[in-house]
RNA sequence: CCCCCUAUAGCCCAAUUGGCAGAGGCAGCUGACUUAAAAUCAGCACAGUCUGGGUUCGAGUCCCAGUGGGGGGACCA
């Protein structure tokens, strides 16, 4: 058949697909220089994919909102970076190759090979000639590029922590690896802590202002994402008390946000698990020894969860110790519980169970004193029981009591006083605490980043030092002859040529770090690396970052509400200070998109509820899936592929292009003049243009398309029953519909746009802007009411006066009726919407 | 247990931000086309906005209390 005889028979998803990719592959018209030009510029970015198999469902929707946001602004005139690369390293290439017996490599960078052909297809508006895989060691050079400066800024350091560790994998895992349960999300073990050396980058550092420039980001990101990040970071200010423990030289300090209330302490709890539980019982006797040890061991064996359930009841053991409180030198009892977190402020409390739910819980369980302190009142002002008898702590504002110089301050007096005392003794200080920890960074894995730092053997043995940076990339080992299985060490280390160098001044051996970076370092930086992605001399081309800036707009799923976006602003942050980037936050406005469900249930394999992203391509074509996509409800919500309709779009594109099939047929030659069009169509096209930009960005995607059905449909009955399809005002529609449309179904819109007698590409038409004068309504259509009631309607000239109004609604026979004989209390006139008569009976 | 989001037609969703509840679609029904069916085309019908209060001339929209659904946090001193 021949390709005109294909077309007599209508739109056909195929054909066009077939057409425009070539043409677009030779003009690529999304690639972008770095130069600064006059034109605004927009930096659109999709979170970028992990080279899993193919394409999925989440990926078609997330990457159809960012390619709707980044054509859009280039159809507003600006100049829109809108790029694309891999996540490339990652554990699921490791076990894909351990269990095949192949190399990480293949794996990955065939999966992306697939990937980039979707997407070819799928035709996302990306500028491909900014490509980058974080696997290639032409990035994650820079990867430990950054790692040295953070290391010369003091921001990477190695300590010696807890942290999750997979019995059977025999590795660290992130604490996003594992479960609620505890479990391990890979080999089902339960994980359990231990102390390990690891690498850590200093992200409380820089905790204020992680948290405070959150304020920057208010209505522009999801409030949930900001209240997620203002939790995970848990800033809170109070003050750090130090307590003299008989028998010990150094004083033990703790962190409370009450100081307040100090007076009341009755006791002091120490972490089990902390160090200083540790050498408080190094000098207990024989029997204080073996109690703490035996609830150290049971206190490990538990999962974070089992430990931190508030149903739990409270468990201890008394370490014989007495703590001194130093305001009034009061003699307090030391106990280790396990409701004390190690790693949270310094490991240890002091209890004041009359004001804190958890210390009197303890109390009354192993019968310690409770002193009241707070006199803390109802709404009525009538004093709370006594927490001692009613087991209710009184956690809230009141007059102090039994507290010496405290007595009859409020709380908040109260507490700057406390520390004003604390300060004068020595013994204290306002400080803050987070519940943000350092963010651990090595990984005892092969497919990442090494981390670029030497060790010294033999007189040298525990120094470090960085490698220079002339030779970077430490470029990863060859797999060959690497066992990759977990062992509980790194691969790295048994690639023992890769791993010995050689010092050629001195002689002196050196040993590479055989770990490996977290990939979310990969990820906390990428897209700075867009701005120049070639480029091997330096990370990001300043000059560049300097005319797209930060990103204007993100789009992922919620999922990375916490580790990716806290890393990337953290990172951002870092390089800013060091004067690389002029912004600090990464990502201006961002757009979270739902999850694609079958059956009001998450898709996957094992369930057998998946729809293949590759067979509805193939089936349907990319504009059909993107348009199903956009069409299917607000971008935030999750869509039930089951609700959805992608024929019902098919079905839409092709009554679309048969407008633009219509207008060419009609063979109206040379330029038209718009203005002489039918003026019914003219105002519906030109409301269509008004309404649409601030639909895009207020993200009513599915509002734009239903537009769209409604132009297409008012259209249709022009051509077939009214001005017909040769007047000006359906050629005018037929291209304001395909440009607006572009930004949804680029084949089609391509191909509407070409009847219509253009060249391509409408992807880089500007709008047309709409013609106010068209907008104005002659006449207004009013409603009046009378108690509630519409009992009228007016048609009125629109520069009707609001008495005017009234006068005519008084005049209309319809709502003298409904008055009748009552009397007119109110009338309320809001032109050109209402008039609203409020009557009450006659006197 | 605490916090946040959410509830509109059989289903997915709109509603100019306080002014006539319906834009669009799916499914349904009727008709045209067809030997028939599918596809296509034309048309039709369907709820008074989860419940109970309140503010207002007027509430889907604002406030309070509840219910269902979704999400987050949860011994962080």
């Amino acid at each position: 058949m021949t390709e005109q005889g294909r077309e007599a028979e209508g739109y056909d998803f195929k054909t066009i697909q077939d057409r425009w990719l070539p043409v677009w592959d030779e003009l690529k018209p999304f690639e972008v220089t770095d130069e600064a030009t006059d034109r605004p510029t927009k930096y659109v970015l999709d979170m970028f994919p992990y080279p899993s198999g193919d394409l999925h469902m989440g990926h078609a929707e997330a990457f159809a909102f960012g390619d709707v946001l980044a054509r859009y602004w280039r159809g507003q005139g600006y100049d829109v970076l809108h790029p694309i690369g891999w996540d490339s390293f990652g554990l699921p290439a490791e076990n894909a190759a351990i269990k095949r017996g192949i190399d990480p490599r293949d794996w990955t960078y065939e999966n992306i090979a697939q990937q980039k052909a979707s997407f070819r297809v799928y035709a996302p508006s990306f500028d491909w000639s900014r490509v980058l895989h974080t696997s290639d060691p032409e990035y994650y050079k820079w990867n430990q590029w950054i790692f040295l400066k953070m290391y010369e800024k003091g921001l990477a350091y190695r300590k010696a922590s807890w942290v999750n560790w997979d019995p059977v994998d025999q590795t660290v895992l992130a604490n996003e690896q594992v479960l609620a349960d505890g479990t391990s999300e890979r080999s089902g073990a339960m994980v359990v802590k231990k102390k390990l050396t690891q690498w850590y980058f200093r992200i409380t550092d820089y905790a204020d202002r992680l948290l405070d420039d959150l304020d920057q980001l208010e209505g522009r990101w999801p409030s949930k994402v900001l209240n997620m990040q203002r939790n995970w970071i848990g800033r809170s200010r109070g003050a750090e008390v130090e307590f003299e423990i008989e028998g010990r030289e150094e004083r033990v300090p703790v962190f409370t946000t009450r100081p307040d209330t100090l007076h009341g302490a009755t006791f002091m709890v120490v972490a089990p698990d902390s160090d200083l539980a540790g050498e408080l019982v190094a000098s207990a006797s024989e029997e204080v020894r073996a109690a703490f040890q035996e609830y150290l061991a049971a206190t490990q064996k538990q999962t974070e969860i089992e430990r931190q359930s508030t149903e739990r009841e409270k468990t201890g053991v008394f370490l014989d110790l007495f703590a001194v409180n130093p305001v009034n030198g009061e003699r307090i009892p030391v106990w280790a519980s396990d409701y004390v977190l190690a790693d949270y402020g310094h490991g240890a409390i002091m209890a004041v169970p009359a004001h804190d739910q958890r210390d009197l819980d303890f109390a009354r369980k192993f019968d310690l004193p409770v002193r009241v302190v707070v006199d803390v009142r109802d709404e009525d002002g009538v004093e709370l029981p006594n927490p001692a008898e009613s087991g209710v702590a009184t956690s809230g504002d009141g007059v102090l009591v039994n507290s010496g110089e405290l007595d009859g301050l409020g709380k908040t007096e109260a507490i700057a006083k406390a520390i004003a005392v604390l300060e004068a003794r020595g013994a204290g200080r306002a400080t803050t605490n987070y519940r943000l920890r350092d963010w651990l960074i090595s990984r005892q894995r092969y497919w990442g980043t090494p981390i670029p730092i030497l060790h010294g053997t033999g007189d040298n043995d525990g120094e470090m030092r960085p490698v220079d940076g002339t030779s970077l990339p430490v470029e990863l080992p060859s797999t060959e002859g690497l066992d990759l299985k977990p062992k509980g060490s790194s691969p790295l280390g048994a690639a023992t040529e890769w791993a010995t160098v050689v010092d050629p001044e001195t002689g002196e051996t050196w040993n590479r770090d055989p770990d490996t970076m977290d990939t979310f370092v990969d990820s906390s930086w990428y897209f700075l690396r867009y701005f120049s992605a070639q480029d091997d001399t330096q990370a990001f081309d300043p000059a560049a970052a300097k005319k797209w800036g930060a990103i204007d707009q993100y789009v992922g799923g919620v999922e990375h509400a916490i580790l990716h976006l806290l890393y990337s602003r953290f990172i951002t942050k870092v390089l800013h200070d060091l004067g690389y980037v002029d912004f600090e936050e990464p990502f201006m406005d961002m757009l979270n998109q739902g999850m694609v469900l079958l059956d009001g249930a998450k898709m996957s394999k094992s369930k057998g509820n998946l729809v293949e992203f590759a067979s509805e391509l193939g089936e349907h074509g990319a504009d059909a899936l993107r348009v199903t996509l956009a069409f299917a409800g607000p971008p935030e919500d999750d869509i039930d592929w089951a609700d959805v309709s992608v024929q019902g779009s098919a079905k839409f594109l092709a009554r679309a292009w048969r407008i633009a099939d219509d207008v060419e047929r009609a063979g109206v030659a040379g330029p038209v003049d718009f203005a002489t069009g039918d003026k019914e169509l003219r105002r519906a096209t030109h409301h269509l243009l008004a309404e649409a930009p601030g639909l895009v960005e207020s993200y009513k995607f599915n509002v734009v398309v239903a537009r769209l059905m409604e132009q297409v449909n008012v259209t249709r009955k022009a051509i077939d029953n009214g001005c017909g399809a040769a007047d000006p005002a359906v050629r005018e529609s037929a291209e304001a519909i395909a440009v607006i449309l572009s930004i949804f179904a680029p084949y089609a819109s391509e191909d509407m746009w070409a009847k219509l007698g253009h060249e391509p590409t409408v992807a880089l038409q500007t709008w047309p802007t709409a013609d106010e004068s068209l907008l104005v309504e002659d006449e207004v259509t009013m409603v009046v009411q009378v108690d509630k009631k519409v009992r009228d309607r007016l048609t009125l000239p629109a520069s009707v006066t609001e008495a005017e109004a009234e006068a005519a609604a008084l005049a209309s026979s319809a709502v003298q009726n409904a008055i009748g004989d009552r009397e007119i209390v109110k009338v309320v006139v809001r032109v050109p919407k209402i008039v609203s008569i409020v009557t009450k009976p006659a006197a």
